[in-house]
DNA sequence: AAAAAGACAATCATCCATGTCTTTTTTGCT
DNA sequence: AGCAAAAAAGACATGGATGATTGTCTTTTT
């Protein structure tokens, strides 16, 4: 139990906003009209101090994800940071769609390999949940479990998540549609043992000596689950 | 940091120095020469602030798991709730004791059912699972991910947890022990894909129409890998 | 009956995180 | 050069959570 309890969410962070006029000086995003004015360092700032947060995320955990502490780990006074996110919210939201980018990019990246064999796309998946990433994704959406604000953002993202990593699949393996029963278990198993071994690792749940063969299981049974090669 | 030294005999006293000075050292332990005092009421509200303590950490997460909140939910002060725990922490170790026994008893009355089928001992830890202890079980074992404290806590049991799971499927299918790489794996991925699937749910990270096709074929798959009846 | 111990309640001082506001330092540009 | 806006830093007020202290009432014990 710490000490304190920190949520910078405990505000309706809108409401608080709407009621101050003047304040509307700060554009959401940086003007992209002025093409590449010198002010686009701002946009270098705002992606370090997203960098700061999941940094924060994996070494103190969401609870102890404070302001001052993201700001300290970017280098940056606190009032630096509020000139760029109006409150933690923001800066929160803001790192979560750069994560769940983050996330989408390495898989397609994944499947833009010529190699398309499962053991490939296993590890590949697998490698980019031992990433920081998911590790910062994970205290999220636990978070996100009892925190309205928290869910309205993950929700969504984690609803496309799921449905573009079943169309990646999908594209990739074209003719096992024909089984969609089989389709969905290979994709819910592949999710759930893998992103379930990652947690567990970090958790300690697990141990690191079962991985590996765990790892071949998944793949074979994924290979079982796909319509047989026609001889 | 929490140096939780008794300092009954350290203050002088203050103003009702009504009795006599000399301050016998308080025995380190209550005498329990009367075995039935009325005082088990005493155990009777700490079963009742652990049992907020569960209810606060499944319905707030550990983060808003407050001392204030937890004195309410088991409708007490907090100054009678830091009576009976010194400080938090000492609350929230008591807790997770308690925690750990429930998972084991649940566990071993699962074992004690005579019927030994696979279906019913997944379908069992399944249910455990689903009930608050496991939530608040996660809950605390994220935390402890960046929790030094808590995972000194945490850590030890959890291994006990493992390693008695393992010992009571040994007992249950000894014949087992011919294929121990076949046993650890069948292991693995049991608790693996079932709090896998828990911590999905509840995460949202998985759908409910999944569940059932993946305890089946998790069913399956330990079947196949125990030792085969001999004909 | 007196005394000790226990259960419970109420209050205090402190710490830290948050959001807002004000001031200083860089800049980009005329 | 100079000047206004952006970027950065710092200061302030608020509020929640914590542990400690003190006080009251009840239950044992002697």
């Amino acid at each position: 139990m710490h000490p304190y309890a920190p949520r910078w969410n405990r505000h309706e962070t809108m409401a608080l906003s709407r009621s101050r006029a003047p304040r509307q000086v700060r554009p959401a995003r940086p003007p992209e009209k002025g093409i590449t004015l010198q002010a686009t360092k701002a946009a270098q700032t705002r992606g370090r101090l997203l960098d700061a947060t999941i940094r924060c995320l994996v070494k103190f955990g969401y609870a102890n994800t404070t302001t001052p502490r993201v700001a300290e780990e970017a280098g940056l006074s606190r009032g630096a940071m509020m000139h760029h996110f109006e409150n933690g919210m923001a800066l929160l939201q803001a790192t979560i769609v750069e994560l769940h980018e983050k996330r989408l990019r390495a898989f397609r990246r994944a499947a833009e390999n010529p190699e398309h064999e499962v053991t490939d796309l296993v590890d590949t998946y697998w490698k980019q949940l031992q990433k920081p990433a998911f590790i910062a994704f994970h205290e999220l959406a636990v978070a996100a479990r009892t925190d309205a604000e928290l869910a309205r953002i993950l929700g969504p993202l984690q609803d496309e998540f799921r449905s573009k990593f079943n169309a990646q699949a999908e594209q990739l393996f074209p003719e096992w549609l024909e089984e969609p029963a089989h389709f969905h278990l290979a994709m819910g198993l592949s999710q759930t043992i893998l992103e379930g071994m990652a947690i567990s690792l970090h958790t300690g749940g697990l141990e690191q000596a079962s991985v590996s063969p765990m790892l071949r299981h998944l793949e074979v049974q994924i290979r079982a689950l796909m319509p047989q090669r026609k001889v």
